[in-house]
DNA sequence: GTACGTGCAAACAGTTTGCATCATG
DNA sequence: CATGATGCAAACTGTTTGCACGTAC
């Protein structure tokens, strides 16, 4: 995986979290709280504490190996990036199932804003919310 | 303000924190933390804890008179619903200057969303995030 | 006067820091 | 074997809960 080869840039270990971490990440198809990352670690036999998780999540961060998304309860979640790929949530305000969506012409948006601001935007959050299939 | 009509629906009493508040969140033209919020509250010589700061904001969410807004530090901020006011952020990493953004074709994805998923969605968030022109 | 709201203390949840020990390269 | 990473304890920040006192209606 891309992911690994990446951490050892810069002489960064290639440790047993972080590779257990990476791919976690890389398999699961919605962002992953710390909590979360820890159960599926477990599930893997592998025994890590939150700081570790928290450490690598930031060294992940770093390298753009992976991103961070709000949900809106307070806890940070995280996602591999990959290539093509860029897409939103849609969030169920109350089951909390998460479905990816993918937009056709998203810099609709990036072009509007570029004649409407002087920031120099980097990056751009978009979730939606609401209620899925089974929860109305 | 009509805020402070929509408090006094269903019994609740307009008291003095949640009159000041109110005022805060109507005047300010960005989200503000918690501790933006008491240090306004300062300020104005009220007197109040964060307990009541929070209760107060959980009462003005749940009466639609304000929303919450994350931009990623851990940190939810509280900005006031103004009709015809819908926007979104542009959020400067560096300084954390914060611009309001205004779209026209907003419901163009919420149209591509209704044919993509059978979520029924209520609310969405869009933040943008970069270097204003003082930080680049 | 009677709920309802406040403000204090204290608990709780998510995250960060310090430091001795461990293990990758 | 040296430096970088781990894992534990402990601190810190944001948020919630419990309860006696105060106050809007």
């Amino acid at each position: 995986m891309k992911t690994i080869a990446v951490i050892k840039q810069r002489g960064n270990r290639l440790t047993k979290p972080r590779k257990a971490i990476s791919t976690i990440l890389l398999q699961t198809k919605f962002p992953l709280t710390i909590k979360e990352i820890m159960n599926q670690l477990k599930k893997n036999d592998v025994y890590t504490d939150t700081v570790s998780i928290y450490r690598t999540v930031k060294l992940l961060l770093n390298l753009r190996c992976i991103q961070q998304i709000e949900f809106g309860d307070g806890k940070k979640r995280f996602e591999a990036v990959k290539e093509n790929n860029h897409h939103h949530h849609i969030i169920c305000d109350k089951c909390g199932k998460v479905e990816e969506i993918f937009f056709k012409d998203e810099n609709y948006f990036a072009l509007q804003l570029k004649k409407k601001t002087q920031y120099k935007i980097h990056r751009h959050s978009l979730e939606f919310f609401g209620l899925c299939q089974n929860c109305y």
